[in-house]
DNA sequence: CGACTGATTGAGCGATTTCAAGGGTTGTGG
DNA sequence: CCACAACCCTTGAAATCGCTCAATCAGTCG
């Protein structure tokens, strides 16, 4: 198949909640595809669109937006390249919810049909898939309680270590900097607050020490304390513990040792 | 099997997302079960506990409980008679939340085993299954717009509209008045808000002529104003549009002729 | 009849938003 | 390569919303 390496990065996505055979596994590099540019800003579904095809961030970020009838944006939702981002479409074709590209981002479309074939043939990767579903609902659940009930600077906070896990499970972390495509506005839209309010939680962030924004990345400065800020427990990502293990290493080690 | 109508009640709500075959339906009603009565305020599933069995609300309520580090309490879905509260531990055993009753509840529980079995046996059911997750998560990302980006009279109004849907939905509405189980500091704890505003914002309400709330049920007064309010779009429901008409005639005729 | 839990109300405080303006960066076209 | 425009970040001051603390009232269960 032609675009084998983002059916790759899925395949190692599946492989870090579910255990497939060789069998399944040359089923999930066997699938057919297409691929997508997207240009910043554009949405590729749009609220109530019938999809036929489920989209596979190669690259990018893809946010699905949300929008109150006083028409308020919100963001439910971010996928790093890796995601499947709208797998519940196979079962569910009903956009809800609208996908936007920010930045510019290369998508690569499955075909419905042939996701439900493979996993009609494949009970357990039809359970993969499922699965899959299941995490990105733990994590929603997650934003609930952290937009929810938690002050404006752990919630920034905690969507920063949430994403530096994320980047660093698909090896897109640079030693303890990450990629962070955000603006502070879309800070704001996911996190439910204003765009000013995420600029000055930020500076305290950054006053404190903790991590260091430049240029579209995140440096992580104080790993431990900007987890103790956030309360983060990254249970709810259902990453295997050797990994998440590794991760930790790598954000926690060599304290940067930068102002007296 | 003895719990006919517990399987009864959850075959029907799968049949409101998915169209079933005789044969799907009677496998449904196959399922081996048993009983449990859980008093209130009295957990369940416990987080990280690895469950073996699935729980279906047959009467009562059930909250999904996460708390944040410094022990703040947050509900992050309710689930109503019919529900499966956790059929994603089909797919993921470890519980990444607490499941507590919110006032007496019974419950039918359903070996994974079992799920499993019949899912591989029919694709089709598995795949009714794994959509009525999905439309868990849909309402969990309508939670996060909520709790984001509403104001707190929408918030606690949204609510109220989505459950009084619900309840309907199963049947459970008494012409314009449902069951409200929830106590008003449990109400914040779903909303992200005190109770005292709660309270505040539920007088507000009353006051403006949109619903009346009292024993342990909430009466739609004025159900546009009520919709209006909160900007609620029962989409994300994913209930089949006749069924939705239906209801919306039940809470929107014979508008209340109380106080002049 | 107490003892409890839940609902209600008031006052003061603090967090977050709003409004507004200025400085920096990035990308683009000349 | 520069100039410009657009967008983003940053900061300040005032207004608002929702929280905390505290007390009282109303049902409910033993």
């Amino acid at each position: 198949m032609k675009y084998r390496k983002a059916l790759n990065q899925w395949l190692d996505r599946l492989l870090m909640r579910s255990e497939l055979s060789t069998r399944e596994r040359d089923a999930v590099l066997a699938l057919p595809c297409d691929l997508v540019e997207v240009s910043a800003n554009r949405d590729f579904v749009r609220l109530g669109d019938h999809t036929t095809h489920a989209c596979l961030v190669t690259d990018g970020l893809v946010g699905r937006f949300a929008q109150t009838a006083d028409g308020e944006r919100q963001i439910t939702a971010l996928h790093v390249p890796g995601d499947m981002v709208d797998l519940h479409s196979v079962v569910s074709p009903a956009a809800t919810s609208a996908l936007q590209a920010i930045g510019r981002t290369t998508i690569v479309r499955v075909p419905h049909m042939a996701l439900k074939r493979t996993a009609d043939e494949l009970p357990e990767l039809g359970r993969a898939f499922w699965r899959d579903c299941v995490v990105d609902a733990a994590i929603l659940a997650t934003w609930v309680i952290n937009v929810g009930h938690r002050p404006a600077a752990a919630r920034v906070a905690h969507l920063i270590c949430e994403l530096a896990v994320r980047y660093a499970a698909i090896g897109l972390a640079n030693g303890q900097s990450f990629p962070f495509l955000l603006t502070q506005s879309q800070l704001g839209e996911t996190t439910g607050m204003t765009s000013v309010h995420v600029n000055r939680m930020i500076a305290q962030l950054r006053e404190r020490r903790l991590l260091a924004w430049r240029s579209r990345m995140i440096e992580i400065v104080d790993w431990p304390g900007l987890r103790t800020l956030a309360g983060f427990d990254p249970l709810y990502l259902s990453l295997p513990e050797d990994l998440l293990r590794r991760i930790y290493a790598l954000f926690g080690t060599s304290r940067r040792m930068t102002a007296a």
